[in-house]
RNA sequence: GGCCCCAUGGUCAAGCGGUCAAGACAUCGCCCUUUCACGGCGGUAACAGGAGUUCGAUUCUCCUUGGGGUCACCA
């Protein structure tokens, strides 16, 4: 049986985390037995349809190399991949339902289904199974004279259905407890629980991998399978990312889409990564996968049962591993726009990237951390004590003095000379290289806290630069 | 509330009857060092509770507790 899984969102808006990770495990198990991954759009909620979230549904598994096979925008042969544009299919098939005896027709009002809630004092009421009794003719009769109506799943109240999910192993739920549930709703649309079973069977997906909230809804499908007599799928339930031990990481708390985190400036390398590691192991301690060493790695056996909490800490200290990893001209063409929305043009971006690539976790922190590079900050004079090289804001006035003459004496104004230039006045003045470079690194840049040290950033602000902020430095400590 | 599912450090997690209970993130300390990072080394920190089964339970069973899911003309 060739491994065929789906992806199946409802376009509601932006693709979020946990959605993602479902979308890359059944990309992955998928490519894993070399088989398809589709992309199938679940619209059959005509109220909850969000503008250009088709878009970025697709554009989110484009751009993280999620690549399906089948989808609306691709094409393939088991079309329409858009659950709107499959309605009679669905009409049909519960009419075939209803032929069967596994389905009928229900023409409740919401008033009266209301009622029937209201009646039990508001708690969880199952329908009644009114409309099971109707006969053909009444039916009929009715039908023709244009009442609404819904098609309802007739499920019996003796007995448990059971059946096996990958991950859960075997599951088992009293039939008393399901309600004939709505199949076709009275605008002609399918319910998720006639249209996932109808599509599944159609786009022959062999492996339905889905979010866990399904898991004792599915008996309910198998039995539409059955009365079909349609072979079921495999099924392979994930369970939830968390936002925190209670809470669900979901659209609601709007920090959860791909794209803000992409905003955020992380990399989509990292956030596949950390989100597949989010309630799956490889067996190993290996944590760092590309995408194909993913699918390779990738097996059932590793997927957890329980709901993982999503630990940003995580996420951003793998961000910066494949900061680190990065060859030097990616990370510079990479970080490039950063640094220019931060100091603007005319620094040297050599130096610059070979300061920040190991120091920057996000690309976001970037412009915080160079921004003195074209501000000067006001900064306090106390920054000039410094315990360790045992500076003090008089030790300073001199440091700064013998720095700047020596500085306004370098003709090429390059990290090595200034280098070599301060290496040398400090062994002149007979004081350790920090006593003279603290200072001077405060006058250059304002922070206590430096990218860099005090000959990377001299070289950084140019000569003209260096001896206007340790001018400005020296007016403060007198 | 009924039903289904889950339960190892703060977080992700390995473990699948006998281990001093891995590893990673975070945290703390030390080293490196012209600040901070990076890097290196080390520390703190867990089997939810109670009954069984067994020579022996983190591991198997049951109960309790806790958490999640579900009970829609949403998916």
């Amino acid at each position: 049986m060739r491994v065929r899984t789906r992806f199946a969102p409802s376009p509601t808006g932006y693709l979020h985390i946990g959605g993602l990770r479902t979308a890359l495990y059944a990309y992955l198990w998928a490519k894993k037995n070399g088989g398809d991954f589709i992309l199938r759009i679940e619209d059959t909620d005509r109220n909850r349809l969000v503008e250009d979230a088709c878009e970025i549904i697709y554009r989110t598994l484009k751009d993280t190399g999620l690549v399906y096979d089948e989808g609306p925008d691709v094409g393939g042969d088991y079309g329409p991949y858009i659950q709107s544009e499959r309605k009679q299919l669905y009409i049909d098939t519960a009419k075939e339902l209803v032929e069967r005896g596994a389905a009928y027709y229900c023409f409740c009002t919401k008033e009266r289904l209301q009622k029937l809630h209201e009646d039990a004092g508001g708690a969880a009421v199952k329908y009644d199974k009114h409309c099971l009794s109707l006969s053909k003719e009444e039916v009929e009769r009715r039908i023709a004279a244009g009442e609404e109506y819904v098609i309802r799943q007739n499920i019996g109240t003796e007995g448990t259905a059971e059946y096996d999910d990958l991950v859960y192993g075997h599951i088992s739920v009293p039939l008393a407890d399901m309600e004939d549930q709505i199949l076709l709703k009275s605008d002609g649309m399918p319910t998720y629980n006639l249209a996932n079973v109808v599509d599944d069977h159609y786009m022959k997906i062999s492996h339905v991998i889905r979010g866990m909230e399904y898991l004792s809804s599915t008996p309910k499908y198998n039995m539409l399978y059955d009365a079909l007599g349609w072979e079921r799928p495999v099924y392979i339930h994930l369970p939830p990312v968390m936002k925190d031990k209670t809470r669900k990481l979901s659209k609601r708390y709007g920090d959860a889409s791909y794209e803000d985190f992409i905003g955020k400036g992380y990399l989509k390398e990292a956030v596949i990564n950390y989100i597949a590691l989010l309630g799956w192991n490889p067996g190993d301690n290996r944590e760092i996968f590309t995408l194909e060493e993913l699918t390779e790695a990738f097996d059932l056996k590793g997927i957890s049962k329980s709901p993982s909490i999503f630990d940003n800490d995580k996420l951003t200290w793998m961000n910066a591993e494949y900061i680190r990893a990065m060859d030097d001209e990616t990370f510079k063409k990479k970080a490039a726009p950063y640094v220019v929305s931060s100091v603007g043009e005319g620094f040297d971006l050599d130096i610059i990237a070979g300061l920040i690539k190991p120091r920057i976790e996000t690309w976001n922190q970037i412009g915080e951390m160079i921004g003195f590079l074209r501000d000067l900050p006001e900064y306090d004079t106390s920054f000039f004590f410094n315990k360790k090289t045992k500076c003090t804001p008089e030790k300073s006035v001199d440091m700064l003095i013998a720095a700047k003459e020596e500085l306004e004496k370098l003709r090429a104004f390059d990290v090595v000379s200034i280098h070599d230039s301060m290496i040398a006045l400090a062994e002149k003045l007979e004081v350790k290289n920090g006593l003279l470079l603290w200072p001077l690194r405060i006058a250059l840049s304002g922070q206590l806290v430096t990218p860099g040290g005090a000959i990377e950033i001299a070289a950084l602000l140019g000569k003209e630069e260096s001896i206007r902020r340790i001018d400005k430095a020296l007016s403060m400590l007198s």
